[in-house]
DNA sequence: TTGAATCATTCATAGTTCGAATCGTTTGAG
DNA sequence: CTCAAACGATTCGAACTATGAATGATTCAA
């Protein structure tokens, strides 16, 4: 009906994905938020589970963050006991960050709320929709750089 | 692999919208940029467009953002001339804003690049693919409560 | 052995958004 | 008809996030 279609914006895939991303992250921080956790936290300990990285500066490229913003989850979650800091005997200028038990707990626990939202979330498509949209999420994700676990 | 599995948290629907969301987002900025727009100015043009609201209160309650935030987007926006602000005859408190030819043709340029960012991101994906994604999102995007035209 | 490079850390800063306070306008109770 | 309460817009100060520059410790190479 808008004047600017047929190249209506609100329906691009670009913004409906900003905009469902916002909302499922805002859900998310909600979720989390009685663990004193944020998003960024979950996705250092994410990483760290994943093995993508282990020192600071490698895990702030993995994330795409300033190293300084590594710095201060990591002090964060040592004092949440989620991970512990320990330098690396080989080179002691690298913080090696390790998950501890209750960190693997936290993480475990996050990603159950996560599942949780995905449940409201796609509660209206059927199942085979809801795997056909993983999947080309999955795709995308790829294309994009990202980590996508086989 | 992970000690986390089978509850993935990065592969669920939530995280990858989260990111993916996110990486859109960062695209679209990147594009709109030079025009002197963030996001947030785009959904609001949007939203004039589509006519989900008029008075900067109403538009302030469809995205979801403070009223003074309203306020600020409305001063640069109207600095580009792409709005006009103009008093309700009917309620002088209200301040109508409403698109110029300008404001159009920016969305409508916005839009565009919207698009062309949306090729790319789905260039991995076949047409059905692309279709069925679409789809799926369009109904996750109203089951959320957002506006989707039909 | 020493100067350059590297990693972690601290700190000041920029950017974004919100909420409280203020001003003009409207509304409704009396 | 009047005036106090409600309402919308606006300004302004504060909180929060993330960054980049500066610093300190450690490593590496010549």
């Amino acid at each position: 009906m808008s004047a600017v279609n047929p190249l209506s914006l609100t329906s691009s895939l670009s913004f409906r994905l900003g905009t469902l991303g916002t909302i499922a992250t805002t859900r998310f921080t909600a979720a989390i938020e009685d663990h004193g956790l944020k998003p960024k936290h979950v996705a250092l300990l994410a990483a760290l589970d994943a093995g993508a990285a282990s020192s600071q500066l490698e895990l702030a490229q993995a994330m795409g963050v300033a190293p300084s913003l590594v710095v201060s989850m990591a002090d964060q979650l040592e004092a949440l006991g989620a991970v512990v800091r320990e330098r690396d005997p080989a080179d002691r200028r690298r913080q090696m960050l390790a998950l501890t038990e209750d960190g693997r707990a936290l993480l475990h626990e996050c990603a159950a709320q996560a599942h949780a939202i995905d449940a409201e979330l796609a509660a209206a498509l059927s199942l085979a929709e809801r795997e056909s949209l993983r999947r080309a999420l999955g795709v995308l994700a790829r294309e994009a750089g990202l980590p996508v676990e086989e």
